[in-house]
DNA sequence: GCAATAGTTGCATGATTGTGCAACAATGCA
DNA sequence: TGCATTGTTGCACAATCATGCAACTATTGC
C-alpha cells in the first residue's frame, strides 16, 4: 500500500467523517431522485455557502456527482463507487494477514 | 437516522480519515499477530507520543483493541467490527431509496 | 535500589477546517 | 430590462487537530 493510495483513501474517509457532509450523503441516499443544492440545504441547518463547499468536497472525492441544468446543480449519490470502496476495505480488513501471505493489498 | 448515530458514524470515518491513523490500521491489518505500540511506531515516522494518541483515538472508536501485558500494550485490529460497519454503510448506500420504501435505515 | 524500557500526558505551536456573512456570477422569469 | 433564484467565492474567525518535546508513570531486569 503506497503512501499516495493511503492518502487518497484517508481523504475519502475524511470526506465522510464530518457530521454535515455525512448528513448530505444520507439525504441523497434516502431519495433516489437527484437533488439540487438548495433542497439539500434543508437537511443540515447551515448556510447555503457551507452546503456548497461540503458538496464540492464530496464531488472531489467522487462520492457525489452532479448535472448542471440551467442555474441549478442536481446532485446524486455515487452509489456504486462509494459502496465498492467501502466493501474493498472491508474485504481487505477481514481477509488479509501475514499467514495468508496477503501482504500487499 | 438520528443525529447521535450520524455523529457516531462520522466519528468512525474521521478516525480512519487521517493518514497516520490509516497507516496504523493497514499495519495491523498486514500482521495477524497483535503489535505493541513501539513496534507500530516504525510504520509511521512520527513521535511515539503521536502514535500513542492515534491509537487511543482508534481504540475509542472500537477500530482497534488492546491487551495490556506488563508495561506493554498489545494492539490488534478489530476486524469483524470494522468490516461489519463498512459493509453496513455499503449496503445502505447501495440499496436504500424512496422507491423501495427504505426511508429509515 | 537503580537504570532502562514502554507508554501517556501537559504544553505550545502551526496548520487545517467548519462556519457565517457579504459580495458576486449566472440563469430564469415577468 | 429589471428582479428573483441558484450557487460560488473572498474574508474573517473560532475551533479542532496533528505534532514534537519534555516530563511523567509504570514496569522490567540487573
Amino acid at each position: 500500500m503506497d503512501a499516495a493510495k493511503t492518502q487518497k483513501t484517508a481523504d475519502f474517509f475524511k470526506a465522510l467523517g464530518e457530521f454535515n457532509r455525512l448528513s448530505l450523503v444520507y439525504e441523497l441516499c434516502r431519495c433516489n431522485d437527484s437533488q439540487n443544492a438548495m433542497c439539500l440545504c434543508d437537511c443540515c441547518s447551515v448556510d447555503a455557502s457551507v452546503v456548497s463547499r461540503h458538496l464540492k468536497v464530496l464531488a472531489e472525492r467522487d462520492i457525489v456527482t452532479f448535472d448542471k441544468v440551467g442555474r441549478e446543480k442536481s446532485y446524486q449519490l455515487n452509489r456504486n463507487e462509494v459502496a465498492t470502496k467501502l466493501r474493498e476495505l472491508a474485504d481487505l480488513i477481514e481477509n488479509s494477514d501475514c499467514k495468508r501471505g496477503n501482504h500487499d493489498v
